[in-house]
DNA sequence: AAAATACCACCTGTATACAGAAATCAAGAG
DNA sequence: CTCTTGATTTCTGTATACAGGTGGTATTTT
């Protein structure tokens, strides 16, 4: 067996269900979630599939009917940007509460690996670096960033996030590997690497502004997306749900 | 009947009762929150509460025990001073944005109407003001800053306030009328001043900072508390679940 | 034909039964 | 006396039965 515990295993089963049938799409915004559908399509009992949806009613993904049960979250495209200026906010804290209250010379060894690795898959120019590499250590970058944070504060980021176009892996899913988007990386790592010095310096305002940029490279995607090439949405997640 | 709903009557009833047990202090952190013991305490099922549970999951209030079920969370000084700087840039992000966007004139006037409220409330000296008047007109000043945020914004600061000592009106409570207190509310109510003057003025960077410092009133009156005169722990809600 | 009303199907919120896992306690061995 | 081991008790997670309410549809009435 694997190394997963099994406790509560249908509620996971059930929360990981229904956000996937959102973010793909299969759920159109708007449309009512009747439990009783989701629960034979998914093969659990409605018990742990309320849960669930109480769940994500909490990450925003889905609002309550005032009538009774819940309904797949329409976004507009202010409240999508206010997201992503949400998260680039939290992680702007989280960097100015590290580099004002310093970081441990490990932690930092952590990030500096990472940043060489990211380096590493951005060799070459844009039509030959490692795009998928980038994604998978652009995240973890990201995660390491957030574990500077008290628990309290993470907890925020992390939520934010759970709204899967707020994500710093929004526009780099593995499914948008598109031009447009592989040739801000080269600027991306660029502030990855001026945030970490920050906090290395101690410079925590400028950590702070560094962060909020940083986040709205995401928003600079999403224009694009929306107003250049529409055709984009279907590839980045949950961008179905956005209206307008 | 009152107006109010009876729609998940006894989830509501679940979620202020059990919230209720732990803000007072009844159950101390650190302790399990057995279903059937609370069960049998509020008179309800094991499902509505199981739902309070999770919820309270959400903010923090309570952790969720690897082996399974919950139990009362505790909090470090740190932790609590985070949740208020949490707050603070959270405001602090609502207001810039309000003030880079502009608000409806009908609304600063709203704004405009709590403010000579409270001015009503301060006069005459710390000895005799209106101090209940002040707590909830300071609690509406705050939520009606709140609604100038989009949904998405305003549903983190909601969350964050939900832990009772990072709520604005944590040491406003009627329980807690101390002079200390009381002697911080001019200085507050000029910030609140200032506030709104710079959403007028489209003045966003000042706004965040104004709000941002006027958060750490909350932080000042905590340290008070914690380091001056312990004793009114068991006036301010849910302080007892600090440690240290 | 349009509107109102009554009926019916469905859905959610709640309570409770059930099974498997965890914690506790006791007894026995070292 | 301490540690280990085994059994019992208790708890959580899950499934399902039940009741009240909501929304939609069809029929009737004007």
């Amino acid at each position: 067996m694997s190394g997963v515990s099994n406790r509560a295993a249908q509620s996971q089963r059930a929360l990981m269900g229904v956000r996937d049938l959102i973010v793909s799409g299969e759920l159109r915004a708007g449309t009512r979630l009747s439990e009783l559908i989701l629960v034979e399509r998914l093969g659990i009992s409605r018990t742990p599939l309320r849960a669930a949806l109480a769940q994500l009613g909490q990450e925003g993904l889905v609002e309550a009917i005032p009538s009774g049960g819940y309904a797949v979250r329409s976004f507009s495209r202010e409240e999508v940007i206010d997201a992503i200026e949400l998260r680039g906010t939290l992680e702007g804290l989280a960097l100015r509460l590290a580099a004002e209250r310093g970081v441990a010379p490990a932690r930092m060894g952590e990030l500096t690996r990472l940043l060489e690795g990211i380096d590493e898959a951005l060799k070459g120019d844009v039509a030959d670096m490692d795009f998928d590499g980038y994604v998978d250590l652009n995240a973890a970058f990201h995660e390491k960033l957030w574990g500077l944070a008290s628990q309290t504060i993470r907890r925020e980021i992390e939520r934010v996030t759970s709204l899967p176009f707020a994500s710093p892996s929004a526009f780099l899913d593995k499914q948008a590997n598109v031009e447009a988007f592989r040739r801000s990386l080269y600027g991306a790592q660029t502030q990855h690497r001026a945030m970490v010095e920050a906090i290395a310096l101690r410079e925590g305002s400028r950590a702070e502004a560094l962060a909020r940029e940083h986040a709205r490279l995401a928003r600079q995607n999403l224009e694009f997306v929306l107003d250049q090439d529409r055709s984009l949405i279907r590839r980045v997640p949950a961008l179905s749900l956005v209206v307008g």
